[in-house]
DNA sequence: TTGTGTTTTATTGCCTCC
DNA sequence: GGAGGCAATAAAACACAA
């Protein structure tokens, strides 16, 4: 066999070239290259047709990975761009094009799609850790608000009494019970919660994007919009913020709903 | 140059759909 | 049951700091 032959093995189902002595075509470096370069230095890209040609196929030889060319990859973007699935005849129809095989055009998009979905649960998680932040410095404003009032009853009712006695007679107004004032404030709280998720602007971009459920590229998520109460995914919030009155001078960091399990 | 972390290409195994 | 999708994973290719 002649050594500088070319090939690939199909039994591995791709285009992986060698030359005929075992070592790949483009050894080590950085194998960036043009089409053109890749013609002259690949001749098994020269013809879509030669990819399936037995006679450049060896079985013994090991397999290496071959990376695509920018301009494959270029044409795959921009494919997956318009479908982020591949047709049958599409992905027949790319491969040609692109000299490959198509087991190679669908285990890209297949890869795609993985990159996709991962970038999508990023964003996700971005938008929902600020959203989540943003509502903890919430709980933390409605707390002191809640102090400042607390102590404003009782100086008012100070006042007052010290009034009634100047009057003459005993006080006719009791002080508030101390446990009434924290339930007032986490009905606020919650009000003033389920105000800024249904509310138009303000609050997280992911609660308040009005795409479906389906994955379509701008503005998707894999947050579920409709089909499940927002606020289970912020009942932490709430429970925070209800532990917060009662401990609400806890140092240390806040357990973030990222870190259950 | 080399060690190490990241990205890309590809396989495997399981699942769903027709 | 075959085709195609996905998750998990392997391993080559690549990037980059020391």
């Amino acid at each position: 066999m002649d050594s500088s032959r070319v090939f690939f093995d199909p039994s591995y189902h791709t285009n992986m070239l060698f030359v005929g002595n075992g070592d790949p075509v483009f050894r080590g470096g950085r194998s960036v290259m043009n089409m053109e370069e890749t013609l002259k230095r690949r001749p098994f890209f020269s013809s879509s047709e030669e990819l399936y040609d037995e006679d450049y196929y060896d079985e013994q030889l090991p397999e290496k990975k071959r990376r695509l060319t920018p301009e494959q990859v270029n044409m795959l973007e921009k494919s997956f761009e318009a479908e982020n699935k591949l047709e049958p005849e599409q992905k027949t129809q790319l491969a040609k094009k692109l000299g490959l095989q198509p087991r190679q055009v669908a285990v890209w998009f297949q890869n795609r799609r993985a990159r996709w979905k991962t970038k999508l649960l990023e964003r996700d998680f971005d938008h929902l850790k600020s959203s989540y932040e943003s509502l903890l410095s919430d709980v933390d404003s409605i707390c002191k608000e809640n102090d400042k009032l607390k102590a404003e009853i009782v100086s008012l009712t100070e006042k007052l009494q010290t009034k009634e006695v100047a009057a003459g007679g005993a006080p006719k107004s009791e002080p508030l019970p101390a446990d009434v004032v924290p339930h007032v404030s986490i009905l606020q709280l919650n009000v003033k919660v389920e105000d800024r998720l249904s509310s138009g602007s303000g609050g997280s971009a992911v609660v308040e994007e009005e795409d479906g459920p389906q994955l379509v590229d701008s503005g998707d998520s894999y947050l579920p919009k409709d089909d499940i109460d927002r606020r289970n995914y912020f009942s932490p919030v709430f429970a925070a913020a209800e532990q917060q009155q009662h401990h609400p001078h806890d140092d240390g960091e806040p357990l973030g709903w990222w870190a259950w399990s």
